[in-house]
DNA sequence: GGCCGCATGTAATCTGTTACATGATTCT
DNA sequence: AGAATCATGTAACAGATTACATGCGGCC
């Protein structure tokens, strides 16, 4: 299960209580929303799924002057899911901008504890990857292809900084 | 038409000279490719939406001792499309690694003029965003979002020096 | 009377990837 | 004999976005 990264997010929201779905698109919409966004009509699928695999269950309440609400709970199948997801470090960079930090946000949210480990094996993921790059560009000798590595240096070595300053952050 | 990007890595192609799709997949996973790759059914997909749209015209060429093949031609309206893809500014950061490379990679190809208008354009592009979000972060005061504003901001930054590399790189 | 908030969902569509179908020639 | 290269394409699937369908209650 490499895939659905947004159910990780749905499960993330569960795991403070148990939620309906339309709940669930309210805190996607805020706090987290503004880094990872997703419409109501997904929330409901990704529900659906994740009741399938096990990873939520569901009872209906009704309420007077509402409409009914199903509202989902976390099993404990679903919490190992999600806190194996959590401490694990992402090994392609483009995922870092949405799901490294959805992992923090998380991990703020439910006090969870281990933040260091996780960026210091996030911080080991990136510098293997820039020491990949930087041995293909000195290998190579094609200009065009020095323009890439270079741009990937800089990105990633960026993303090392940002991620030491995470560190010192998570610190105190 | 913003959809299709990969549309326009055709059409560049095709801008050199005449091909077929074969050929056109090979440069596709030769040269570019390493940034930017894509299956052969797609390239078919992508040319016959591309001839379906007026963007290029077929002959069907045949050989002895060979399958016959469908030779596509770049229109003038094809030509206009793809140039004024490659001098336009992308507004998403995250098109960059992919886009903007292909972008240098055909004005290098093709010898095109003008490539210190299109780098300054793209800085200008990056500081405004920069600057968006630089205001966005001293506004805000939750502790998140300034994580996520940070982070952003290292990207920007990091672009914004390999961009003005690039700059003194085309220079010369 | 009409729009907004609450609450749920299905269906269609859009991009892109992967699998499959076909068939001749050339290389090992 | 079997794999690789040349050459074209269709069909299925995956993941996410958008549009649509439904219905009650409250506010202006």
């Amino acid at each position: 299960m490499r895939e659905h990264p947004q159910e990780y997010v749905v499960l993330g929201l569960l795991m403070k209580k148990e939620r309906h779905g339309y709940e669930i698109h309210h805190h996607f919409s805020s706090g987290l929303g503004r880094v990872w966004y997703t419409g109501i009509s997904q929330i409901y699928a990704l529900l659906k799924r994740l009741e399938d695999t096990g990873k939520v269950v569901s009872k209906v309440k009704i309420q007077d002057n509402r409409p009914a609400k199903k509202v989902y709970s976390i099993t404990p199948k679903g919490r190992e899911v999600f806190l194996s997801w959590v401490y694990g470090p992402l090994e392609r960079i483009r995922e870092l901008r949405l799901e490294f930090l959805a992992k923090l946000f998380f991990i703020r949210e439910l006090k969870l504890p281990g933040t260091d480990e996780l960026i210091k094996k996030q911080i080991d993921v990136c510098q293997d990857q820039l020491q990949t790059i930087k041995h293909k560009d000195t290998v190579c000798y094609d200009e065009f292809d020095h323009l890439v590595f270079q741009f990937r240096m800089c990105q990633l070595e960026a993303i090392l900084t940002w991620l030491q300053d995470c560190e010192k952050y998570f610190d105190h």
